[in-house]
DNA sequence: GGACGTTATGTGTATATACTCCTAACTCAA
DNA sequence: TTGAGTTAGGAGTATATACACATAACGTCC
């Protein structure tokens, strides 16, 4: 199908065969959806979010310090799906925020992350917007789809990742 | 495990409530599920597009420079689904490394975008690449479930947008 | 019990993202 | 024309992302 264009022709003709290509591969590029998805979901939530003065993804990292109890940096990445070092970089805010501390566990190595008490409060006060967003989305997309959409996305992961 | 946050009964009580609600929401968290599928299906084709020494969401901005012609920068961005000022940037590295042009059009605030013919040769060899990547997803996600996913995260985009 | 490989993390560097504010250029009407 | 409103884009700032490299602490094997 691509079929690498000769040099030889000139170049209206191949950025003209380029252009055609380009278009009909773009209709089922799966990283433009899940991008355009991804960022029109996380919008949802980042709206209600902004009068507590967290995003979406932080409110993703809280969360999981509460889910896990304490967690390291590393066991806290793989949870949110990020690089270790991503996580490192986002603990930042929510730190000097007053949100999370961390201190060194009894293997010194590790870094454990838990929530300060205001911290706390703001997971409590976030959450519900959380789950309004999504109740909202899935009450319009429909349970049955919206589920066969997770069990999609998921399988997709687990494909890329099996290598 | 979760011990540490014993300092007050009080909050043990608190902390138990949000592990449990959280880890609730989680399980039907879009947001995290949409993250971890970009994220696997991106980096399979940044491992494709390594040594041409450019990254999935560069080939992006190529392939719309290419597929658009001549566009402006606010026409490139909504094509990526980026943000203008996001796109600005991203033109930086691009432009840095001889793969695109910019000039001012006839309406002198807008600027356009152009490949150059190293950028022109680098996309020729890159299309091929993501479209093997794309067949080899495809053919492994079953080519059903596969368009089923692209109807789901376009339908659930324009839900999102609809307002 | 020290040398060595392993593991957890931080830092430097670079790209990616986007909000707010600012300026230049265009349009249109008076 | 000229002044007001609109539009395209850049810059400042801040967060997000992650690779390569450096470091400190751990475990183990002699």
């Amino acid at each position: 199908m691509y079929i690498l264009l000769t040099q030889m022709e000139s170049h209206k003709d191949t950025e003209d065969t380029l252009r055609r290509d380009s278009a009909e591969a773009d209709r089922c590029s799966i990283c433009l959806n899940l991008k355009k998805a991804a960022k029109a979901t996380s919008s949802v939530l980042d709206e209600l979010l902004a009068p507590l003065g967290i995003r979406a993804s932080q409110l993703g990292v809280l969360n999981q310090v509460s889910v896990l109890g304490s967690p390291t940096i590393t066991e806290l990445a793989d949870a949110v799906v990020s690089d270790r070092t991503t996580l490192t970089r986002n603990l930042g805010p929510l730190e000097r925020d007053g949100y999370v501390d961390t201190f060194a566990g009894h293997d010194r190595r590790v870094r454990m992350v838990t929530l300060t008490e205001e911290g706390r409060e703001l997971l409590q006060r976030a959450l519900p917007l959380r789950e309004q967003a999504e109740q909202t989305l899935i009450r319009r997309f429909g349970e049955e789809p919206w589920n066969d959409l997770l069990k999609h996305l998921d399988r997709l992961t687990a494909i890329v990742r099996k290598g």
